[in-house]
DNA sequence: CCGGCGGTTTGACAGAGGTCAATGCATGGG
DNA sequence: CCCATGCATTGACCTCTGTCAAACCGCCGG
């Protein structure tokens, strides 16, 4: 367990508001929860929010801040996580392009969220979301569908922090992103996140990820690629492994 | 880790339909989803349904299974749990009277329900269930809240179980406990739970909470009191080390 | 192309907590 | 009321993983 130290420049919200844009070439149009409001009703619900760029390591909200803005991902991975007082982080969960962050219909925000990668937002006044959502009978059964699912996968998370073992962890979680990254033919995918993230995910330590890769590695069921790059060669070995042989 | 045998009796699903009964003298007519429907909504919403009685180890639901049926909790508690292959069990969830269970609007059932104690159900059909709130946007609403303080709340547990020590985990949940189940002036409290499932949803095992209670009751700060009491001596300390010190 | 920085890997070691096993003791059925 | 059963406690031991530290090496800027 160690600190780390929150790398972030200045809070972006307000440093990038880019040119009003439609939602007729939004790369997340039809995926995001605002996918099946009519045009005109997206359109209205855009003109509450505005689009936001955020470099890699900024944090757009903080754990336990007054929830002032919600927001879908277009582009680019996000964490989201919490930690003890004294600076042990837990990562609960990673958002992609077409998620949705934040926290609508509550007074506080129960996480940090923070860029992985270079991202941008669609971004809402919370006030101005949860009204429109209220209003807005579809939208928000879209909006209970996806937390429900987050719950479901935040619930199944659970049993990997407290009953596997670090292979097993990482094991889990090399699938996981293969799954999410569409690993291409030959099983290669570039993660995302530093080793140190990768710990934070799976509740251990940076020294023991790097351990159970090189094993993985010296087992032959995966190959290392510089510094991010994993090939995935024996994965059925690997979902063997992940189940705890 | 150890293997957990499933005591249940019969499925209780058909086993027990008591007298159709009004929602007038439900003990949880408030504070369950169905609180803010209107009087004749509601009676629509029971008509679909029916109450149905369970003994503690009873299984309502088991993990993987088609999602069939939803349910308003009126009286007991339940556990919500996930297994690995080899047996080992991680309990994702503890909920009370008032609290709602299933998987609405979703396929499968992701984790198992089993009765701790006693329990009283309002059990419905998933799609009638389903159908109801989509036409009905305050329960849709109110399901989106609980469900939302569902998540908080889970990845709240995800810093326990993935960063915290046995020690911090047995006094958080301590303190969680105390609060839940509104610990009298005395902060005596009765665990509506054995060690063993203590230790399944700590990530941990059955011996280090045996060890990490008797370790609190040597420092004075808590007093055992047969099999399941607790009182909380000194809540100061304990909250304390739930936090690390 | 090189040098340095920061992330990563590897090693040595220690300790928290898991495992196995025996004892203790509430609790409920006879 | 008492014994038997199953949960809980305690002890001994060992292993996995965390900690501390050093070496390694991609990657970027000069």
């Amino acid at each position: 367990m160690q600190f780390d130290v929150a790398q972030n420049g200045a809070l972006p919200l307000m440093t990038r508001p880019c040119a009003p844009q439609s939602c007729d070439q939004c790369a997340v149009r039809d995926r995001a929860i605002c996918a099946d409001l009519s045009d005109t009703d997206r359109e209205a619900l855009s003109r509450i929010g505005r689009r936001v760029t955020l470099h890699a390591g900024q944090t757009v909200m903080w754990e336990g801040d007054d929830s002032m803005v919600v927001a879908n991902v277009i582009e680019g991975t996000l964490k989201l996580a919490t930690s003890t007082g004294d600076g042990r982080e837990q990562i609960v969960g990673v958002v992609y392009a077409s998620d949705f962050i934040g926290r609508p219909f509550g007074a506080r925000t129960p996480h940090s969220v923070t860029a992985l990668t270079d991202a941008r937002l669609c971004l809402f006044p919370r006030g101005g979301f949860d009204g429109f959502a209220r209003d807005h009978g579809d939208l928000q059964h879209r909006l209970l569908q996806r937390t429900l699912d987050d719950l479901d996968r935040t619930r199944a998370w659970m049993l990997l922090l407290g009953r596997k073992t670090a292979r097993e962890k990482v094991a889990t979680f090399l699938l996981d992103m293969a799954r999410r990254l569409q690993a291409d033919r030959t099983g290669m995918i570039e993660l995302p996140l530093s080793r140190q993230q990768i710990a934070d995910i799976l509740g251990t330590t940076i020294e023991t990820v790097s351990r159970q890769m090189s094993d993985l590695k010296r087992q032959g069921v995966i190959a290392l690629v510089g510094r991010r790059g994993v090939r995935l060669i024996d994965s059925a070995t690997l979902k063997a492994l992940a189940e705890g042989v």
